[in-house]
Order: structure tokens, then sequence, then C-alpha cells
DNA sequence: GCAATGATGCACT
DNA sequence: GTGCATCATTGCG
């Protein structure tokens, strides 16, 4: 039996996948390995009009994944070192899209170690876009992968303990959002916020 | 525990 | 030339 999300759990409102998204398991097959984690935060980029998001200059640039079809990976590299990876949502054209912000390891942990290096520890392999990228073997060659193959998809995990909400991590404009979510119950979330 | 800072490539005001 | 949807390391307490 297969518990993939299908298509058509991405084609739906933004701000909804971002939150149904908690939970829900991210897998990566490597040679027939599977590495895996459990989502516990995201963050929603609403498209041309958000300020914050690549998206608002339109399709034309990195962000060119954004504006396709629902269900593919949107992979960019930022601050000259590192990938973050969003899942595309909505119907083609709208520009919107949800990063993953931090997963829980759950399969492929020593793997996971040997792609991060030999003294990190298990709650920071993947606490962080860019670190959970880096677990994975998520890179550009990913970029537009469509998440309902066999190199990257998601699939039903369990519900969150229990959801927040925050304005999103690392940007100057459209704070007033709050597009962030996360699992309050959990230790893998990137960045504690002090209000 | 915390704040400050350097690394490093690329698209764009 | 500037500014990133970031992270590891350093220095301090």
């Amino acid at each position: 039996m297969s518990r993939k999300l299908p298509r058509s759990f991405y084609d739906r409102p933004t701000l909804t996948v971002a939150q149904e998204l908690l939970g829900q398991l991210l897998v990566r097959q490597i040679d027939g390995e599977r590495l895996s984690g459990r989502i516990v935060e995201t963050e929603a980029y609403m498209g041309p009009g958000d300020e914050a998001s690549h998206a608002r200059y339109g399709p034309n640039s990195r962000a060119a994944t954004m504006f396709g079809p629902p269900g593919h990976a949107y992979v960019y590299f930022t601050y000259g070192m590192h990938y973050c990876f969003n899942c595309v949502t909505e119907a083609e054209g709208s520009g919107t899209a949800v990063l993953i912000r931090a997963i829980e390891p759950l399969e492929g942990i020593e793997r996971m170690r040997h792609l991060r290096g030999p003294r990190v520890a298990e709650r920071d392999l993947a606490n962080g876009p860019a670190k959970l990228c880096q677990a994975l073997e998520i890179d550009a060659a990913l970029n537009q992968a469509d998440l309902t193959g066999d190199a990257l998809w998601l699939e039903t995990g369990s519900a969150p303990m229990q959801i927040k909400t925050s304005p999103r991590v690392g940007i100057s404009r459209g704070r007033e959002h709050h597009y962030r979510f996360y699992d309050a119950a959990s230790v893998g979330v990137s960045a504690h916020p002090k209000y």
C-alpha cells in the first residue's frame, strides 16, 4: 500500500497545505535506501503579491518553478552555500509554495550523519531548511522534481501535537503575516520565537 | 547559554 | 554593489 501523498494534496490553498504538511513524512530515496523524517516546521509563500517571496518579481527568474504545476519540488540556492526545499502548491501559474523548514529524522539516520558530519547531534541533523537539504542530499538537480515520483516524495504521517504560528524566519519584508507553522511539542523546530 | 561574524554565489534593486 | 527564505564557529560568561 502506498501512503504517498497525491498531487491533489498540493493543489489546494497554500496556507492549508502548509498546516497539513506538519506531521507528514518527507522521504528521500538514494540508491534504494530510504531517508525520512517527520515534518515539524513549514512556511507559506503566497505568490507574486507576497513581498517576502522569490515569486514577487514574477516567473522570469529562479522562481519560475513556483509558477509551475503543483506537487513539484522548488529547490533554490542561497547565501552562496545553502539549498532550501519547497513544495509547489495550487494551480499552475499561481507562484505559491510551502518551504519545509525542519524535520525530525526517522529512517536512514546513519546516512544523514555521513552527509552532515560525524559530530552532529541527531536533533541537529535536519532542524533547519538548509540542514535538511544537506541531510537528504537535496540540491539543484532536484529542482522541479515530481513529488509523486521515486526520488523525493511525501507520505501520510501522524497529526502534530500542537500547531503554533509565528512570523516567517530570515526575511525583512512581510513580517506582519504569521505564515510560519510548527509543532510546538517538537524539539526539532529550527528557531524558537521569543514571544 | 548567548551574540557577533565570516563564508560564499548569484539575481537583482 | 547589495542583499539574501542560512549555518558553523568563535568569544564571552
